[in-house]
DNA sequence: TTGAAAGCGATACCAT
DNA sequence: ATGGTATCGCTTTCAA
């Protein structure tokens, strides 16, 4: 920790200068007024006389005045505050968080973050911290723990799923539909004429991993391929598991053509790896991706990929959430399209490449 | 909103069975015993006789209490929630906030994130909450304007600068030296030879931009440089922007045969212009970034760059900001070290290229 | 070791 | 139009 800078050096001192906030009641009293009436200018100042409501402003202005929210939400029972919770903190998150959080201004709540690196223990203590009331709902950017949810003397909170379902709790929704979008994205490789085609898939246990994985299966078979002709390599979401899952596709025989790899990171780190072995992109060997996060477009080739809708999907989910709080009607289910973006990693099918040397 | 997902179709319901959660009254009652032991049972068991405390924490578990958060927070004036107010929701923030969270856990704090978009009216939105009680306590990775905190009847509150100091407020801080790394990266331009070296910059209004561009200029002077040789372009920092500023650059005459960019945004968009000139990056011209965003390292080429330890930055952040809650002597300016990492866009000098045709 | 009660700082009901 | 006061659910003296 060097201090090598040319501005102030570091100097050990002590802080704060408590000054504490004015409360309702020194307004009231500064002003010879009930804490009432001070209360009512802030919330109904309709009621006031036009006199009065011109001085108590006037006073809180002057003392610097602020409600205290935590009084005051504990008298109203809520908080204003809702969480957000993500597997991780990823850029892709990050773009859902960025619609929750322009919804919740809208709506007038602010948002906390919470991640959970796919422990049940961490989602249920997001849970917990809703039943505890720090938060007035949630919304579950996430796989959850179906039992953490089941858990039966725990009252279910208001509770949005987005980007997912969550299995078999019927919780309101918001989400892309997985499947279809892999089918559609497998259905373009086909389209090129690749008929080895490969698929590096995500987390096992993920359930948006493994719908993907089922549109893929699902477009073969109704190709007349055999899905399982090739290896189907599956682990994190990562660039470091696409590098691997993409070594293993290459030193299999016959080679696969094509790739659809379950999200962009994935597709990236085959891209390296492809780049690496001295194949080309997109044209010894195709690569779709999924998600279409920023690094697709900036990418070297561009990245073909599918488009999710991140960040209206989090802008509907909280819409949906501010509904359910506010003990509205809603669709249970809302399904969002996603989209087929063409760059450059995919090309068509060649003859000529089909097998690698080494087998 | 198309719903042609194989699922359930949406369908209007209604929602919320609420059963409102257990109260310290009713578990006090279920009991026979008072509030205040049950309390005392979460708080302070070692107060409890044996027996009793087995008992209380059973009727807890049994009747699913959770202490209500609002109720203990006024009670005990503090929220444990603190704000991490950003400039923007870009992933380079995502991993200050990454390291706010990190520390924010161990200290048994929750995190809000903010967003001003540089504006100032945003920026004194956050600390009205604080001042509000919403949070205890604020880290501002943000050049806040000053006028927000100048605020005379307004009470300072609980603040952490990070990344970078905050004029003339001598606020605690966690930062880097930005005037020396952009010193440090121009002289790694310099020592490949290069000469005609240009500099990207970031928002002119921006102390962090305003820091690496005096760095720079710095290095060039040192290096008997005119530092005011090649048009100097100032935005966001943006590729889009990059992009803007490089085209700039290639017009001029003689044009540069390196850029220091102010960030990675820039440098990538820098790049990209400059790859469709049909130039070669790290040798027709150099490009150095700022920050080591991931993108730095996944780009073809990769980016040399200046490493920013971003997440130890939002960590030590929120360790400080805890130690000015607990009111505890602190270290008022740390500043944390940069790194150049080395990577494949600059490269030495050559004489051959360095001026472009057209004039 | 336990209980009674004050109080945190608001809002809103019921009076006047 | 304004005031008095109960209340939200908890923690913590102070007493017993």
């Amino acid at each position: 920790m060097p201090a090598r800078g040319p501005q102030r050096l570091g100097c050990a001192i002590k802080n704060r200068q408590q000054t504490k906030p004015a409360t309702i009641k020194e307004v009231a009293k500064e002003l010879g007024l009930s804490v009432a009436t001070i209360s009512r200018a802030l919330i109904h100042p309709e009621l006031l006389k036009n006199d009065t409501r011109v001085r108590v402003l006037a006073a809180i202005e002057r003392l610097g005045y602020q409600p205290n929210l935590m009084a005051r939400d504990l008298r109203l029972r809520e908080s204003r505050l809702i969480f957000v919770v993500v597997p991780s903190l990823s850029p892709f998150f990050l773009e859902v968080f960025r619609g929750v959080e322009r919804a919740a201004r809208e709506c007038g709540y602010m948002v906390l973050m919470g991640h959970t690196e796919r422990d049940p223990d961490r989602e249920k203590l997001f849970l917990d911290q809703v039943a505890s009331r720090r938060a007035d709902g949630i919304i579950l950017v996430t796989s959850a723990d179906a039992c953490a949810l089941a858990d039966s003397k725990r009252r279910i909170p208001p509770i949005v799923a987005a980007l997912e379902t969550i299995d078999n709790q019927d919780l309101p929704t918001v989400r892309v539909d997985h499947n279809q979008a892999a089918f559609d994205a497998t259905n373009h490789l086909l389209s090129l004429g690749h008929t080895k085609i490969a698929h590096i898939g995500g987390p096992p246990l993920a359930p948006m991993a493994i719908h993907r994985r089922q549109g893929f299966e699902r477009a073969l078979a109704a190709a007349g391929l055999d899905p399982f002709g090739l290896p189907c390599p599956a682990g994190n979401f990562t660039t470091a598991f696409g590098e691997e899952g993409m070594q293993l596709l290459l030193d299999h025989s016959p080679r696969p053509t094509a790739v659809f790899a379950a999200n962009d990171e994935i597709a990236v780190g085959a891209i390296q790896t492809i780049k690496r072995a001295g194949l080309t992109v997109g044209k010894d060997i195709s690569v779709i991706g999924y998600d279409d996060q920023r690094i697709a477009s900036l990418y070297d080739p561009p990245l073909t990929t599918i488009r999710v809708p991140t960040e209206e999907l989090g802008y509907q989910s909280m819409l949906k959430l501010n509904a359910v709080l506010k003990d509205e009607v809603i669709i249970r289910d809302v399904v969002l399209p996603t989209t087929l973006v063409v760059r450059s990693t995919t090309g068509p099918a060649t003859q000529s490449l089909g097998s690698n040397r080494e087998h």
